[in-house]
DNA sequence: AATCTTTATCGTAATATTGCAATATTAAAT
DNA sequence: ATTTAATATTGCAATATTACGATAAAGATT
C-alpha cells in the first residue's frame, strides 16, 4: 500500500489535509515567504532565491499551484507566480476555530 | 535523493513545514477534529472513529506527537491525548501573519 | 533565422510515507 | 497468576515524494 485513503475522510478534511501538504515542505514555505516579501509579483527570480536546481523549484512551485495556494500567469517568457489570498484565508480560518474551540473548553486534562 | 534538504532553510521555515506535513494526511486532520469534539480528553476510542486499522492510527497519533501538535499521557492501560493549544496558535498566527501582508499589498497583480 | 532566456517536462535514483498483519507491551480485571 | 483490553512496535509491500541532469518548449533578442 502506501496510497492515502481519501475516500474515507471528509471533504473539508480531506481539503485541509491537501493544502496542509502543499505547505510541508520547508522550500514551499520559502517561496511563499519570498512572494511575500516581494512587491510586484514578477518572480522570475525565485529560483535563485532557493538552494535548489531548477526543476526542483518548478516542481515545487507546480505543487502550490496545483494546492491552489498560488496562482501563476503566463507573462511574456515569464511567469508571474504570486499566492491566492483566498486559500490562505481559508487556512487562517481554519486554525483560528481550533484555537477558539480550545478555548471554549478549557479543559480538565493533560 | 529524495531526502528535504532542511540544512538550507531557516528554522522557522522548517518549523511551519514540519507542522503542515503534521496535518497533510486527513486521518490525522481527522483526529484532530474529534480530539476537539470529545469533551474530556480520555480518548481510547480514536480507532474506532476512523477507517483504519489500530496500527495505522497509532502511527498518526505518534506523528501528531511528534510534530507536537498533540500531548499524550499514559493514563491507565489507556492513553489521554489532547490537543497542544500552544503549537496550533503558533500555526495559526503564521497564517494571520500571511493574509495581513497579503492584505498590506493590495498588490496590482494576478 | 539563430540564439538567448526562462520555465516545464521526462526519466530516474534515493528516500519517505502509508497501511496492515503479526507480535509485543503494559496495566487493569478476573 | 491468567486473562482481557488498549496501545505500541516490528516488518514488509505498495506507493509517493524529493531532487536533479537532460531535454523540450516558447517567447524575447539579436
Amino acid at each position: 500500500m502506501g496510497a492515502t485513503k481519501t475516500d474515507h475522510f471528509t471533504d473539508k478534511q480531506n481539503a485541509i489535509a491537501t493544502l496542509a501538504k502543499a505547505l510541508g515542505h520547508p522550500a514551499r514555505v520559502a517561496i511563499v515567504d519570498y512572494l511575500l516579501k516581494v512587491d510586484n509579483c514578477i518572480c522570475g527570480d525565485i529560483v535563485n532565491e532557493l538552494p535548489l536546481a531548477q526543476p526542483t523549484v518548478s516542481q515545487h512551485l507546480k505543487e502550490l499551484k496545483n494546492a491552489g495556494l498560488i496562482k501563476g500567469e503566463i507573462e511574456g517568457n515569464a511567469i508571474c507566480y504570486c499566492i491566492d489570498e483566498k486559500v490562505f484565508q481559508k487556512l487562517q480560518n481554519y486554525f483560528t476555530s481550533v484555537s477558539t474551540k480550545m478555548e471554549v473548553k478549557k479543559s480538565n486534562c493533560c
